[in-house]
DNA sequence: TGTACATCAGTGAACGCGCGTTCACTGATGTAC
DNA sequence: TGTACATCAGTGAACGCGCGTTCACTGATGTAC
């Protein structure tokens, strides 16, 4: 090897990397080899040395997404009850700020709609990706001792899935903004998780207190 | 006016029919003006006398999606009592069926993902579907004296369209029912529309004594 | 230690294709006389 | 009623651009001696 052993997957990860952010950014069909190689600082002639075709790619991509969603859903309800952690995703999940920063954000709703055209392997790809997000919420929902947990964390999930989409492509900020509310407010309603959302100022004081009553919270 | 008044009229008209199930069916990205052009019976070159562009197309197809979309909600609630209307919405929405007819479906979850790329013409005429379907469902959970009807709406719209959209995407059949029966149930129970799906061979004389007892049932 | 050689990640020009858009033209049909 | 003319929806060739893909080449670096 003329560069050390680990130089090209380095790079590989570089590209995979930006291949991720543009596709949830720009979809599928929207981004460009060439496009992508340059944010990774290397001309798009090297591409074909990593990857078998631009579908190749966003396949690959896919799965650097789940990751990152993954570890995104993971961080955020580390060391947390069952109740507070659904309560932080579902607060995150429906933020204005998930809203603006579709690069970097779950992967669900930026490809849900290119899907059904794209191949099988993409098509597996997000299937392992939906399952393994509905399975880390109904593994809380099951903390909670909710019996329905398996099905009661899809219906969550399309909600969440559902709102931030919906969310994204109103044109109207208020409209948008009344979106993530209704959704969040029904979510926590009807996972038992609070009666609704609270008026701001009194918001961290409530939601310390309600940690600190709440049955399952340790 | 050497063809009679309305004669381009109709072909602007079955023009805009052929780009609204194209559209839904591969996305506004993935269409061509030739290809819906030749579905409508005509060459490409003779585009432009009925539209601006192809963004703009896009636009007009999307107010005739929404108009087939209210068409079809009113033609599955007519003449139902409010609780019965919103099951058969519900039912209709989370099929099997609605699932595989992209084409003809609802045009929230075919453009959703794409929309926000899209111009702000685009976005308004979105929203104002979006708008338009939430009122739709918020009166018939006004009918049935939910004081929150409107926010409850909103949610339940929202796990509407991310739930198909997660059924349409994922590759595994068996992992598609589940997602769409998950919601059907999850929505009908916390609307107070029934306890559940009922199994198979019960399902009609249940929803028969069901509508009966209802009390907003006429 | 120093020099010649081999490797291969990355370069950049080129190809071919599809697609949005333009435009000169056609020919069916309504109108004027 | 019949004929010449005017209109304009629709045709189809052509243009230009972007993009996925190919390929001959480069040059930095590790290895062999």
């Amino acid at each position: 090897m003329r560069y050390d052993a680990e130089h090209k997957e380095r790079t590989r990860g570089r590209v995979l990397k930006e291949a991720a952010k543009a596709i949830r950014a720009e979809g599928p069909l929207r981004i460009g080899v060439a496009g992508v190689m340059a944010k990774a600082g290397l001309t798009h002639g090297g591409f074909y040395a990593h990857f078998a075709s631009k579908d190749d790619l966003v396949v690959a991509a896919m799965s650097q997404m789940f990751d990152e969603a993954s570890a995104k859903f993971d961080r955020l309800t580390a060391g947390k009850p069952p109740a507070a952690a659904l309560r932080a995703y579902i607060d995150f999940y429906l933020s204005r700020q998930h809203r603006d920063a579709r690069e970097t954000g779950c992967p669900l709703p930026s490809l849900s709609a290119d899907l059904p055209r794209l191949g099988v392997a993409a098509r597996q790809e997000f299937a392992a990706g939906v399952a393994g997000l509905t399975a880390r919420i109904g593994g809380l929902l099951s903390a909670l001792g909710r019996p329905d947990a398996e099905l009661l964390a899809s219906s969550s999930l399309a909600e969440l899935v559902g709102a931030l989409s919906l969310a994204r492509s109103v044109a109207d900020p208020k409209q948008s903004e009344v979106i993530l509310k209704a959704s969040r407010n029904a979510l926590k309603l009807r996972l038992g998780l609070a009666e609704s959302d609270p008026p701001r100022q009194a918001r961290r004081s409530i939601r310390r207190e309600s940690e600190r009553t709440r049955p399952n919270a340790p």
